[in-house]
DNA sequence: ACCTTGACGGTTC
DNA sequence: GGAACCGCCAAGG
């Protein structure tokens, strides 16, 4: 396929350590394409569900800048992501979770291994 | 080539 | 806090 800003999105993505989260804005920004957050929830939207080179794709690490989740509250995939961070001891409360807690912080060795490719 | 759609973000009030 | 507004721009129709 052709869309390179998709592929550069899951890549990054996958790097979210377990127990983490990032911002939509964060993930853009590492993939090498800042301001355009946006695209991040479009490509999350688009994630082969049978994972990519490999291995799966945690959208559900990825929140908004608010620090909540980006689904309506109430709908399946709201449900769906709070639960798979709740199981790996994100607290989740209510839509929230505290980024000041929680935000993935990579050092630079992590973000220049992103950018190798 | 034009128009709409986004799992967004920052600014402002 | 929160809501309204505007900027963003690749993809798909």
């Amino acid at each position: 396929m052709q869309n390179i800003h998709y592929q550069q999105i899951w890549q990054t993505v996958q790097l979210i350590p377990q127990g983490q989260v990032a911002c939509y804005g964060q993930i853009a920004d590492l993939a090498g394409l800042p301001g355009r957050a946006r695209l991040v929830g479009k490509a999350l939207g688009k994630v082969p569900k049978k994972g990519w080179r490999g291995q799966s794709v945690p959208w559900f690490r990825v929140i908004n800048s608010q620090g909540k989740i980006s689904f309506p509250s109430g709908s399946e995939y709201f449900a769906k992501q709070k639960q798979h961070l709740q199981d790996e001891q994100v607290v989740v409360l209510g839509s929230k979770i505290k980024l000041k807690d929680f935000q993935w912080q990579p050092d630079l060795a992590e973000i220049l291994f992103s950018l190798e490719f």
